[in-house]
DNA sequence: GTTCATGCAAATCGTTTGCACAATG
DNA sequence: CATTGTGCAAACGATTTGCATGAAC
């Protein structure tokens, strides 16, 4: 049974306060190292507990979310993918146009860009029928 | 040291056979569960073994690549990111736009599309420098 | 004082790897 | 027959969880 209630702890506002004040897209393991001066006796499942409910919260994202398992795709033509964060099953999205922007974007950024990675998150077909 | 020449198995181009004939996009296990019937003393050490030799034949691709770790990000606004396949960090892309298209490929599309999902792959910045 | 969070350690789960044997070319 | 692939089981690494103690309200 989940709580609806959540107290403030030190812990868990100083995650909050490093995942604003950086933009590195942080692990657990870099927060937990970070922290580990200010709380000497801190837990990496104290860590990820509590980046789990900033989430519940709204206050953060999980970034590449979805299932946690690798999945293979025989098409290797660029293609966007829908995901579904129910049941996490992976649909092509064969209709959908996916822009060719590298071009445009390798001028924007300093960094080499090869391949645009585009999925649609949200709620699949055979999952809106059980509703 | 990796090895230039590969030997067709049947465990290996039944992998590929099934990749080719679905869209589900499947997981290793999956595919194990498939072929166990037709290989009672398959493995699943085989299965994750051929699909790492197919996909550096380039005859599959493994989705949502890049580092194997949960990564958070407080900034909640809807924004792309670069993902470095090097050294798997990631930065933000303040000023790439983000394609507000969820309206459109809703029409397109039987699922119901909450969030777009768009990350740029290649080469950081830092890790061009060292080459 | 009741409930929620923490720290610790053990458990879990997807994936990888070492090794002896079998199959490929 | 030299080398690659397989099956098995153990190892691995990130994440989760059970439980007793401590902190928040």
């Amino acid at each position: 049974m989940k709580s609806e209630t959540y107290r403030n702890t030190k812990q868990r506002s100083r995650i909050l306060e490093i995942l604003c004040h950086t933009d590195s897209h942080p692990t657990a393991s870099w927060l937990y190292d970070q922290m580990k001066p200010e709380f000497p006796s801190l837990s990496l499942g104290t860590v990820y507990r509590n980046l789990g409910i900033l989430e519940e919260q709204g206050l953060l994202k999980k970034l590449r979310s979805g299932s946690t398992f690798d999945r293979y795709d025989a098409n290797t033509y660029p293609h966007a993918h829908f995901c579904c964060t129910e049941c996490g099953s992976i649909y092509d999205m064969r209709d959908v146009e996916i822009p060719d922007m590298v071009q445009t974007v390798n001028k924007q950024t300093p960094h080499n860009v090869l391949e645009i990675n585009l999925s649609y998150m949200g709620i699949c077909e055979e999952c809106l029928k059980k509703k």
